[in-house]
DNA sequence: AACGGTGTTTGGCAATGCAAAACAATAATA
DNA sequence: TATTATTGTTTTGCATTGCCAAACACCGTT
């Protein structure tokens, strides 16, 4: 895991920042942390993870299991992860092409931006078919390795490119992973060029995706869309249709939205 | 609205508490707020309110709009959210039986659990007509003024309701609101001999809600389920029907909770 | 050009957060 | 069953760190 130091402006709260590093240790795997590890992991001390975990049990940002003693995320992050996700009318504004999308492919169908130099999946609906792709909304994921994450990559200015590439660097996550710098831009200009890209097993083996831009009223690219699906079924004849869908779908959304290409 | 003043159990970390009311202090309508407005809010000074708020723009629980200034959540709290979310495999389990709710009845349903001492929505579906409740996940509401609200309050032990009601008092939605303590009480005898809980415009004027507990497998009720909509439409003989599909899928998602009743 | 309003930076005092150690209560060991 | 290890929790005191105040820089309005 490359951590990226982060380059501290202005004036700094040191608890608060830790406050922070709490809740992001608890991952989608381990779901209940004790005071003695979470110390462990952050390489605090005891008490002072347990004062931190403290203050932000008493405001429900993390309740704490009455017989084992540990701790898990409260709810109250959920309701503040909804006022986030209210905020955003991209959701509500492509429901319905999405729900167009996977209804016309079959396949799972998702909603992407990028924040802070990652992939953020802000809505899915899942494929028809029994096997499908299972994803999370929600889940962060670089900015390299997928169809949808390429396309939110290839429009951005080449400076930042090339700054991302520099500082998150190119994790391998497949054998097929583009891993090389320079191959990758060479990708991302060609993405530009035919303005939809393809992961072809490069985030995870047996999986394909097409993704397209979605762009807004200034023309700037804002988010994107994707299918995913296993590559035996979208290989076989049917990846020239579901580029078609991705790129009309995306189209008509960012019509909506007001872009005049 | 009643500040319940939290008694602060064990140590106590004043930055971050303090940082936690900031992200609070952005509301569902007041979606973007300056650092001196914040400041006001909260009644801190100016420099300390930006402290806080820049640590955690710098992990991306804020976002600062770079043409006005101006502050609002981020993302990475709808990560977090998620991850909560994900957590509650109850919401898993019930969307098979919320969404069979909503189509035998044509009006919104919902899911909700009590989290210290309010009601938060868990999930919703909204309903087929165009008139329609229109709701929000992830938000808040005090127990006594929603059937589904009432019914999470009504098999609390006796001791609890007593406390819940002297510390958040009965807050008066409209004019039907039950504000008297004992004919709440009285209520919610009732509710727990019924096994249901009807909300007769107690919390919106035209808006009538049936909702059932949802209990599992050591027979406790750890959420309800709800049917909303106008009053006109529901009153006129409907009633009865809703109520039946409420009860008849309440006990649908108990049995698959291993309820034993 | 002066004003009122932002968000931001700086400096210095002391409040506050934090580490160390002791405590209590449970779980795992023999 | 006695013993050890490991948990969450409380207390104490030192100095780090957070916070207030005031000044700064910027913008839009008057």
């Amino acid at each position: 895991m490359s951590e990226t130091v982060n380059v501290r402006r202005g004036s700094f709260v040191q608890s608060v920042d830790r406050a922070l590093d709490i809740l992001e240790s608890f991952g989608v795997d381990n779901k209940e942390l004790g005071v003695t590890e979470i110390s462990r992991i952050l390489g605090l001390h005891k008490s002072t993870v347990y004062g931190l975990l403290n203050t932000m049990e008493n405001r429900g940002y993390i309740v704490q299991n009455p017989s084992s003693g540990k701790y898990r995320l409260g709810l109250k992050l959920f309701e503040l992860g909804c006022r986030v996700e209210k905020s955003m009318d991209l959701k509500k504004i492509t429901d319905y092409y999405l729900e167009m999308l996977r209804q016309e492919t079959g396949e799972t169908v998702h909603l992407a931006i990028m924040d802070s130099q990652e992939v953020v999946y802000i809505d899915k609906k899942e494929g028809l078919e029994s096997m499908r792709m299972v994803s999370q909304v929600g889940k962060r994921l670089p900015l390299h390795c997928s169809a949808i994450g390429k396309v939110l990559f290839a429009y951005l200015d080449q400076d930042r490119i090339e700054k991302i590439i520099n500082e998150k660097g190119l994790l391998k996550m497949t054998a097929k992973t583009i891993t090389d710098p320079s191959l990758l831009k060479e990708e991302l200009d060609e993405i530009k060029v035919k303005g939809y890209a393809i992961d072809n097993e490069e985030i995870a083996e047996g999986l394909v995706c097409v993704a397209a831009p979605i762009r807004n009223y200034s023309n700037e690219v804002i988010a994107a869309i994707s299918v995913a699906g296993p590559k035996a079924r979208i290989d076989s004849g049917k990846l020239e249709a579901v580029k078609e869908s991705v790129l009309q779908i995306s189209q008509a959304i960012s019509d909506k939205l007001g872009y005049s290409g």
